[in-house]
DNA sequence: GGTGACGTTGTCATCGTCAACATGACGCAG
DNA sequence: CTGCGTCATGTTGACGATGACAACGTCACC
């Protein structure tokens, strides 16, 4: 009498209570084991078994429980992503990858995303996922302005993109600087005296080497080094500073941190009446899909951020399986430089600019 | 010597062994519960104990191992969900308002994408994710043609937005009706004879109610309704209908399904030498990031993607633990319509277009 | 000094699955 | 008819964490 039926679910959480493998089990008249057995492709079960043991199943809704399977094999069937503010396109684009790429190694993607890209707050996340079930870690663009170490859990194969946290992770980059090369040299073939820059943020690591390579470049071709403006990544902060750009009738060329910033500072030209990009050439980063379709299409650098994506979960998986340490720490993804219209060959700006 | 020391990892999988609850009460001299105790908060644990087991932990980097947990307690702390083309703009930010909500509820997001939108892809990824550990499902734009039922797992909480399965799921909605109202009458308004619209792929649901809505406006107001366009959502088919709809002079008034396809149009009608909003008027949907800086500022219907996100979750985990069946089926989230520039009095087309 | 209350810590059992080993049935060669 | 291999199926136990309950020590109070 006590043994008989299966007790009220008293004391698990409240969860759905569905049909574990002894029930099926008990309905197929068989053994749990042999249940196990039909529910994984299985070895050697008679045909009139695996028969009555499927119909039991259907007839019962089973559906294996993941975290009994997790808890006995010890792999979760499942990679942490940490993001920032991933609605982005850049993040969101890279999110995609990740997905996919994990989808087809039969991978899912357990997402969290951090307030503000603190070391703090990214080790929060990252302590918040591993009391979840993952089996290896993404950190995407963790622009952490002081790098401290963050406080992971040991053997858990962690890879980065684009961050400070270069230096002490396996991590997946884009080729930064040839794109920005290929940008500020374009721009200078075409006769400019000197290419102003408006840049990322501060804390943002991608930000600092596209800064610090126009920079480079700039000087190599033995150019002045003019002050970069300072910008958010968004539009509007791109727009706002189109103001004093539009004011200055030094600048004729302009090589953007990003495309947003760069739509944001042609929408602004506009309303100033200059003329892209007769009066001042403009080049992107990134190459959003809206990028083609801005007037005049905008030149930009473009990245690769499906193969980004892909590249980071390649790694996970390889540090996962292989465990060896003979395995590439940095992984850089190539660029490409894509001309449209938003370039032209440099005249000194005579109009003044209106107000 | 059997017994003695642990294991080597022969049998379970190839898995970081990690420290366990019993090799840190081992270390600390206590018994396996007691760790335990300390590692959830705990209720009454000595602060001598506590210290010991702290620094045990510490010792081992010991993190609990959350199949064991969600086996215990039978919850996962985790809510899947399944979204096609994540990284387009109304989806990535859903899926952000999602992350963010989900954060704050404790709860982190997996994330499984579907190749194609249909009914076997979602099925397939649903069951890829319950095979997950999950406590409930959010469908994010099935747009399913063939609203077949999903077979699920029973008991399993699932709640989908803008779909065509909000017949058969809880659901939450962005108020597209009121939406496209206030787009179509807007355009009448300023005096056009009738409104043109460039629709959304035939087997998105959200597509369907845009057009429908935009048809009933027009037949309330007595006006024709002419033939629809029908684009993809992308840049590209905006751009491409543009040389037609620049071709046809009737042409005074286009209401497009989404933000993409008017940029994309607008890209087009520049290209023609049709002034926006002088010689055609144009209204965008969802109001995405860029809207606000084309070239002339987009009217659009604003979409709260953030908040869409956020409801889904409360209406799960409402499910999930209420268990009642007297929840709201359906939320419907308002949306705003945003009148920039693109939108100007009617006067009829004269010019020809240019070829 | 004995008794009970309380606070701390431990024992046992259990969640669902599956590897390892054990058992049983059957067939076939010698 | 015996012996052994083969295949199908069953039994046992362990993965790690934790709820229910028990046991222990300490202290206050009568």
């Amino acid at each position: 009498m006590s043994t008989e039926g299966r007790a009220a679910p008293t004391s698990p959480g409240p969860s759905t209570s569905r049909a574990s493998i002894a029930d099926v089990a008990r309905l197929a008249g068989v053994a749990p084991i042999t249940v196990s057995r039909v529910a994984n492709g299985a070895e050697s079960v008679s045909p009139a078994t695996r028969q009555r043991v499927q119909s039991a199943m259907d007839k019962l809704g089973y559906a294996p429980n993941h975290a009994a399977r997790a808890l006995r094999s010890g792999s979760f069937g499942a990679i942490g992503l940490v993001a920032h503010r991933l609605a982005r396109t850049g993040e969101s684009r890279t999110v995609e990858g990740v997905v996919e790429a994990a989808r087809a190694e039969g991978y899912t993607v357990s997402l969290v995303d951090v307030v503000a890209p603190t070391s703090d707050e990214v080790t929060a996340a990252a302590r918040r996922l591993s009391h979840q079930a993952i089996d290896g870690l993404i950190i995407i663009r963790a622009e952490t302005s002081t790098p401290a170490t963050l406080a992971l859990p040991p053997r858990l194969p962690v890879v980065v993109s684009d961050s400070s946290l270069i230096r002490r992770h396996a991590a997946v980059s884009s080729d930064q600087v040839s794109g920005t090369r290929a940008a500020v040299q374009h721009l200078l073939d075409l006769g400019h005296p000197t290419v102003h820059h408006l840049s990322g943020p501060a804390d943002s690591s991608p930000a600092q080497v596209r800064l610090e390579t126009w920079r480079e470049t700039l000087r190599a071709a033995g150019r002045t080094v003019p002050e970069p403006w300072r910008g958010d990544w968004t539009l509007q902060s791109g727009y706002e500073l189109g103001a004093r750009i539009a004011a200055d009738p030094q600048v004729t060329a302009v090589f953007c941190a990003n495309d947003e910033m760069a739509a944001g500072l042609m929408r602004s030209l506009h309303e100033h009446d200059i003329a892209v990009p007769q009066e001042l050439s403009i080049v992107g980063f990134d190459d959003i899909p809206v990028a083609e379709y801005l007037w005049p299409p905008l030149t930009t650098v473009r990245q690769d951020f499906g193969r980004i994506g892909a590249e980071l979960v390649r790694m996970v998986l390889e540090r996962l399986r292989g465990g060896d340490d003979a395995l590439a720490r940095h992984v850089v993804v190539p660029t490409t430089f894509v001309i449209r219209a938003s370039t032209a060959g440099y005249t000194p700006r005579t109009r003044a600019p209106r107000s």
